[in-house]
RNA sequence: CGGGGUAUAGCGCAGAUGGUAGCGCGCUUGGUUCGGGACCAAGAGGCCGGGCGUUCAAAUCGCCCUACUCCGACCA
């Protein structure tokens, strides 16, 4: 789809327009000439989609359309922070029409649940999965749903999205098909995306002090071998052999590099390489090598004839374990309130999650930002019966919110 | 948009009361090292963000720009 969108498109579903036009940025000028209409650079591209439903779109067996694209969006963000809000990201986004609400629902459930499982995973990022209140969903949505991830300083991070449309766009921009019945219908539609926002989270959720700790699945290399005193016979033979055996099993990196071996770990602690194997004199004399977690910096001797199986073990053990502490940490930062004072208090003391009922008005979320700072980040799927009544108004409540400081 | 801050070597910084610049890291060369960012020696590298002014003399004082940055409000 078009990088640039004519003001006129943009403005054809109301809310959308409302929602993203004090955030774009616009083209006026074209070579020295200004334009006769104002385009926009894309900061999603539901409209495009929409416009391009609307030709090719005529029947319900064309149903359902599913695209994907991957691009970069802008957005004029007043405060940028790098991966996290930068006002031009590079993201995936998945806009589908379909027959039927049901479909159309069933697809919005799929793609939230695909992203959770990819950050749980491949990420080893927990996250929960939830409902936005109308405030913080997408303008123009019926429905948008998300994960939210808590970074290690205890704030919020939304990491990825899907929306559920019903009609509204088709019928704002005219998408129609015939139907079974043999009358036109409007489909309803989906839209869906993460972005390199995740880049972020994975630094902020398991990094260090010493650097990015890369969770195993995505980690370009997976064990970097540091030989030591490489200038020593045989040494440098063996890493390479080492190097050799393991190729294809895992991403494996030798660095015969001519840095000192505590250079060595220092620069690839900092990037993160989950699994270092030293190999020096010593080992070889003993047929074993060494090889330090990055999560722990534990230390282990391995024999040579057991190196897959245990290099194996060890990325299995790390995954888990930056798993499990990014979700103790969470956990940690999480407390539930039942009052505004106690949740005041503890919006003053800390960041983190904070779980209460809410009455479902906008006045209440407004005023927990005016008053504790704190935006709603989700009605979790799983909920929890804290208490009946809304800690801000007092007023009957069901449905139970998690607050907290947003990046 | 509101309120702070910063700009000096590739990077990070120091340069009170004005006298044309220094430290650490990095880089180059040689040697010794090599199981946690090695050591010694010798080097290279600067329109002090830009403009105007004050002064015998400005990185330093004054005014005006520009860029970056932090904290708010706004947002994936």
């Amino acid at each position: 789809m078009p990088l640039l969108i004519p003001e006129s498109l943009l403005q054809k579903e109301k809310d959308h327009v409302a929602g993203f036009a004090p955030e774009v940025a616009w083209v006026t000028m074209g070579g020295g000439e200004q334009l006769e209409e104002k385009m926009c650079i894309r900061p999603t591209s539901e409209t495009l989609f929409c416009d391009h439903f609307a030709h090719v779109l005529h029947s319900y067996r064309d149903l359902p359309m599913l695209y994907n694209q991957w691009c970069s969006v802008v957005r004029w963000e007043k405060t940028t922070r790098p991966f996290l809000r930068s006002r031009e990201f590079w993201w995936q986004e998945g806009h589908t029409i379909h027959e039927t609400a049901e479909e159309a629902i069933a697809e919005t459930e799929q793609q939230l649940n695909t992203y959770a499982d990819f950050c749980e995973k491949y990420l080893r990022m927990p996250v929960i999965k939830g409902r936005k209140t109308d405030k913080e969903k997408f303008a123009g949505a019926e429905a948008t749903y998300t994960i939210e991830a808590m970074m290690h300083d205890g704030k919020a991070l939304q990491s990825g999205t899907s929306h559920y449309f019903g009609d509204g766009f088709s019928r704002s921009f005219g998408v129609t098909f015939a139907g079974r019945d043999n009358t036109l219908q409007y489909p309803h539609q989906t839209s869906w995306g993460v972005s390199t926002r995740l880049v972020g989270a994975i630094i902020m959720t398991h990094g260090d002090d010493e650097g990015l700790i890369l969770p195993p699945a995505i980690a370009p290399i997976e064990v970097v071998i540091v030989p030591i005193a490489s200038h020593k016979e045989g040494v440098l033979e063996k890493a390479r052999e080492l190097a050799l055996r393991l190729k294809g099993k895992v991403r494996v990196k030798l660095d015969d590099s001519d840095n000192s071996p505590g250079w060595k770990f220092s620069q690839w602690e900092m990037k993160g390489v989950p699994l270092r194997l030293e190999i020096g004199p010593k080992d070889i004399a003993q047929d074993q090598c060494v090889i330090v977690r990055r999560d722990t910096r534990e230390k282990t001797f391995v024999p040579l004839a057991e190196l897959e199986s245990k290099i194996g073990e060890l990325l299995e053990a790390l995954a888990e374990n930056i798993y499990n502490k990014a979700l103790d940490n969470r956990e940690a930062r999480t407390v539930t309130c039942n009052t505004m004072d106690e949740i005041m208090q503890k919006a003053n003391e800390a960041n983190g999650f904070i779980k209460s009922m809410w009455c479902g008005s906008e006045e209440c979320e407004t005023a927990m930002k005016d008053k504790a700072g704190l935006s709603s980040r989700c009605m979790p799927f799983t909920q929890e019966h804290i208490s009946d009544i809304c800690p801000i108004c007092g007023k009957a409540a069901s449905k139970m919110v998690i607050w907290g400081k947003a990046y």
